[in-house]
DNA sequence: CCAGAACGGAACATTATGTTCCATGGTTTA
DNA sequence: TAAACCATGGAACATAATGTTCCGTTCTGG
C-alpha cells in the first residue's frame, strides 16, 4: 500500500498537522487494542495494527512492546473501574440503586474482559499492583455500604463480586451491542438475587482475595 | 526414557496383556485430553500426552490427527449431557428438584468448558451436530416440562441455560476442586433466581437457538 | 522363537508471531 | 523554498511453538 496522509474533514482537534494524526492514533490505537484482545487475548500483534488501520511501526513507535501494550489496556480498565467506585462511593442515594448502577456500569464498562482473560499472560507491573490494591480497596467500601444498608443477601462478600463481573464478562454472543444486551439480561438475573436478603447463604466459602489475585502470576 | 512396561498390580481387567495396556491408555489418553483442553484450550497434543504419561504416537496411534481428538472430545460431552437430561426426563419427582438436579449435573459434569472453548477451533462433524441437535431436544423437554409446571421465573428460554452453562463454566479457581465448589456457590446464586416465578421479565430478548450455534462456525 | 502390535520420543516441516529496519513522504522551521 | 525532522507503512528477519511422521525398541501371542 502507498503511504497516504489520512485527510481528516471532521474535526474537534485541528484536522491535520502531523502531531494532530499521531493524538489521533494514539486512541484509535488504544480502542483497536482493547477490541482485538478482548476479542481474543492471544490475538497476534499485526492484528492490531490492521483493527486500528495503521502500520505496525505506529504501533511500536508508543509501546516498546506487546507486554507493555497488554499492561497500559489493563491499567486502564483498573482505571475505569477505580472511577465508577467512586462514583458510587460519592452517590448517596438510594442503597440499593447505587450498588445496581454500581454493578451495571462495570458490566458496560468491560473492565473484566481483558482482566480475566489476560491475566497470567504477562508479568504486572509495580504501578499495576498499585492500582490493582486500591481498586480492591475502593470495591470493598462501596460492597460494604451496601451489605451495611442491609440490602444485600447473607453470606455474600466482596470476591463474590469479582467473580460475578468475571462470569458476566465471559458472555460473548454477535455483535457487541447484542453482548451488551446479552449481559444486561444475565446482570439482572444475578442482582435479584443479590437482593434476596432473606435468602440463605450460599454453599461453599466465598473466594479469597489471595486465590483471585493468585491467577496474575505469570505462568 | 526408556520403554519400560507398567506392570499394574490392581486389576478388574486383567493386568497385563499389551491389549489390556492399549485398553486402559483409551482411558487414560481420554481423560487427559480433557483435562488438558479444558485447563487450556490452545494446549499442544504434547501436553496431552505426558500429562498422560505416553508417547505421541500413542495418541496417533488411537486419533489421526488433533481435530479428531477435539471431535471425540466434544462428542463425549454431548453424550454426558444427553444422558443427564434423559436422566432428569425420566424422574417424575418434584419437578423443581429434578429440574435443580439437572442444573448441577451438568455444572458438574463440565460439559461446557470444552463446548465452549473449542467453538470455532475446528469444523464439526456430521455426528457432531446430529448429537448437538438431540441435546438440544432433550434440554428443550427439560426445560418445558420445568416451564410447564409453573416453577420458573418468566421470561426464561432454553437458550438462557445454555447461557448460564457457560458461564458458570468460565469460574476457574484453583484445583478441580475448589472450581467445583465455586461453580456450586454461582449456580445456587442463580437458581434462586430462576425460581422467581413472581419476578419481572428479563430485559432484552433471549439469546436464539441461531446465536448459540453460529459460533462453531470455524473463523 | 518369531511376527506383529504398541510404544517412546527424536526429528522434521511448517506456521505463527514478536521485533527490527529502512525508504517514503508529510510537516515545519529558518 | 529548502532542508531537517519525524511518524509511518510494511517487508524482512529471527525465533519459538507445534502438528505430524518415522524408526528403533519392547512386549505378547502363538
Amino acid at each position: 500500500m502507498v503511504y497516504i496522509g489520512i485527510m481528516e474533514t471532521t474535526s474537534s482537534t485541528p484536522m491535520s498537522g502531523r502531531k494532530a494524526q499521531a493524538a489521533r492514533n494514539d486512541q484509535v490505537i488504544l480502542q483497536a487494542a482493547r477490541e482485538v484482545f478482548v476479542a481474543d487475548p492471544g490475538a497476534p500483534i499485526s492484528a492490531v495494527a490492521e483493527r486500528a488501520g495503521v502500520g505496525i511501526s505506529a504501533l511500536y513507535r508508543r509501546y516498546a512492546g506487546k507486554e507493555i501494550l497488554l499492561r497500559k489496556l489493563c491499567s486502564d480498565g483498573l482505571k475505569l473501574y477505580i472511577a465508577e467506585a467512586e462514583a458510587a462511593l460519592a452517590d448517596d442515594g438510594d442503597p440499593w440503586t447505587v450498588f445496581a448502577r454500581f454493578m451495571r456500569r462495570i458490566v458496560e464498562a468491560d473492565t473484566h474482559s481483558l482482566t480475566l482473560s489476560l491475566a497470567g499472560t504477562f508479568t504486572p507491573d509495580e504501578d499495576l499492583h498499585r492500582e490493582s490494591a486500591h481498586a480492591e480497596r475502593l470495591a470493598l467500601e462501596v460492597f460494604e455500604r451496601a451489605r451495611d444498608a442491609g440490602i444485600l443477601r447473607p453470606g455474600l462478600e466482596v470476591a463474590d463480586l469479582s467473580m460475578i463481573f468475571e462470569q458476566l464478562a465471559s458472555v460473548r454472543l454477535g455483535d457487541e451491542e447484542r453482548t451488551a444486551q446479552m449481559r444486561h439480561r444475565y446482570l439482572a438475573l444475578v442482582l435479584d438475587s443479590l437482593r434476596l436478603t432473606s435468602a440463605g447463604p450460599l454453599p461453599g466459602p466465598p473466594p479469597t482475595a489471595e486465590e483471585i489475585g493468585r491467577r496474575w502470576s505469570t505462568a
